[in-house]
DNA sequence: CTAGAAGTTGAAGTCAACTTTAAGTCAAGC
DNA sequence: GCTTGACTTAAAGTTGACTTCAACTTCTAG
């Protein structure tokens, strides 16, 4: 393929997303495209980068509605660089700290249950709808349901 | 209510679980009911206790079809005892254990990536799909989709 | 020039775990 | 006996993130 830019098919191959998964994404103003002369998708090199940066985050369990938005925070004028990769991507660090410690809090609750045995939907933190929203806390709790399935895209 | 069984709006209250999400446990086999003279549901008391498992094993991550398989294991003769409940309840908590390991790994795989601003499809842990799958590993990481939204069915 | 691989679109299908709807039946208090 | 709230069913709708399909067009190697 010519020059500097990548067909779908290309950028598929090497960024492990299936091509519809791509065009979805194009759709959902995650990635951009120029077009040929006869209207078929043609990808800067650049779009690696970002879809790298996509995946990454929706291993940490990021919606798409929540990628875009990030990927918003991104310099439209040139080229991002490193640092401003960065700076985005800190932004999850949080979050997964955040997870992080409400499953350590989810498996001291489940430990406190085993070892009462109770599970009463009164008193129990673990099965009490309203226990548990307290204990959450209004901090969601954010996990990906992505890491279920080993990633095998790139089959 | 007579005697010593519940409607369905009963268990609803009690269980904290919409009636139309007990009706849907029913068809799938994790909870079942006897039936009044016109049809509709009786529960038996014990259908509470078995609720609350399954409230708990949701928060957990655990799938119905995972639930019921675990709600299988407890005895059909009689009334499960305390140390039933613990004994299925033992089983999450690896899974929980192998869902933070995962998460750790994750987290310093973005703290590495952070560092070195990389994101390489070619070489970063975070964005490549094939060294992605390799560090998750085969035992795959179970999250709850249901802890992204606070729980509030009780309202 | 042409075969065939690769690309295009919009619409529909998939999955899980429910909820909602419609049209009707049951139960219980007065 | 009657009203009214609770219940019944099957079927369709919901959400997010895609995939699959059908019917067609474009690109490129030979």
């Amino acid at each position: 393929m010519a020059a500097n830019v990548l067909t779908v098919g290309e950028v598929a191959r090497r960024s492990g997303f299936a091509a519809s998964a791509l065009r979805y994404y194009e759709g959902a103003g995650l990635i951009e495209a120029e077009r040929s002369e006869g209207g078929q998708r043609r990808f800067e090199r650049s779009v690696l980068r970002r879809l790298a940066f996509i995946r990454a985050a929706r291993h940490v369990g990021l919606s798409l509605d929540e990628i875009r938005d990030l990927l918003a925070q991104l310099p439209a004028a040139r080229t991002p660089t490193r640092a401003d990769w960065t700076r985005i991507s800190r932004q999850w660090r949080q979050r997964l700290d955040r997870e992080i410690d409400a499953l350590v809090a989810l498996r001291d609750g489940l430990d406190s249950c085993i070892g009462c045995g109770c599970l009463s939907l009164q008193r129990c933190r673990m099965s009490n709808p309203n226990d548990v929203a307290a204990a959450w806390g209004p901090g969601a709790v954010y996990l990906p349901r992505r890491l279920r399935e080993p990633v095998e895209e790139s089959v």
